[in-house]
DNA sequence: ATACAGTACCTTGCGTTAAAAGGTACTGTA
DNA sequence: TACAGTACCTTTTAACGCAAGGTACTGTAT
C-alpha cells in the first residue's frame, strides 16, 4: 500500500475508533491493520503526540494476559477535531475525486 | 488544508492532469490551486521526482510572456502508474470511510 | 530611465510523519 | 529453560509539502 497516502488520515482513524471505544495500543494496532497495514513504530508515536496535543486522556489497567494495559480515552478536544478532520476528509476527498474524474467525460 | 492528507496524493492529481494534456510547471500549479491549495515549491520538485523516475519527459517551447515554458509529458510507464495509484487511491479511501462510518450503524 | 507586476523557472532548509529495527517486561506453555 | 504471545516504548531513516528565497524575461506605469 502506498505509503504516503497514509500520512495524516492514520490520526483520524485512531480518534474514529477512540471515539467508539476507549483502546489500548495493541488493540488499536489490531483494529486499525483489518483495514490498513500499519506497524507498531507509527501508532505509539503517534498516539504520543495526540496525549501531548491533549486529544487523549491514558490511564492504566492490569490485565491478565501480560503487562498492564494503558488505555486511550478522547478528550473534547479530541471529539471536535475528530469530526473537523472527518469533515475535511471528505471535502479533501471529494476535491481529488472530481479532479480524477474530470478529464474522463469533459475536457 | 491539512498538509498531511495531500501526501502522495499530489503526485496522482499531476499524473492524472499531464494525463489530459501536456502542461509546464506555472499552469499546473494553477490547474492544481483551483482544487487543492498548493505552493510553487512543491511542485518543482514533485516534477524532477517524476522525471528522473521516468514518469514524464520534458520538452522547451518559447513563450511570448516571459521564459520559455518547459512541458512535461507522461510516458506509457506514467500513464500505467497513473492508472495503478488511481485504483490504489480509490481502495484507499473505501477503506478510511468504512472505518469511518463503521461505528456509526453497527457495532 | 526606472520601478514594479506578472510570467516562469529553480533551490535550500524545515517540520511532520510512517516505518523498520530494536529494546523491555510480563504470562503461559512446551 | 526456551519460546511464543501480549504489551509497552524509543531511535533512526526516508519521504514529502511548504515557506522563503533566488534568477530572468516581458510589459506597463512613473
Amino acid at each position: 500500500m502506498n505509503i504516503q497516502f497514509k500520512k495524516g488520515v492514520l490520526e483520524l482513524c485512531v480518534l474514529s475508533i477512540l471515539n467508539e471505544k476507549e483502546c489500548y495500543g495493541y488493540e488499536l494496532i489490531n483494529e486499525l491493520s483489518n483495514a490498513i497495514s500499519i506497524s507498531e513504530g507509527t501508532i505509539y508515536p503517534l498516539l504520543r503526540r495526540l496525549k501531548k496535543g491533549g486529544y487523549v486522556t491514558t490511564y492504566l489497567q492490569e490485565s491478565q494476559e501480560g503487562p498492564p494495559r494503558k488505555y486511550y480515552k478522547l478528550t473534547e478536544l479530541g471529539k471536535e477535531t475528530k469530526k473537523e478532520l472527518q469533515e475535511e476528509w471528505y471535502t479533501f476527498t471529494k476535491g481529488v475525486n472530481e479532479l480524477l474524474r474530470g478529464g474522463e467525460q469533459n475536457e
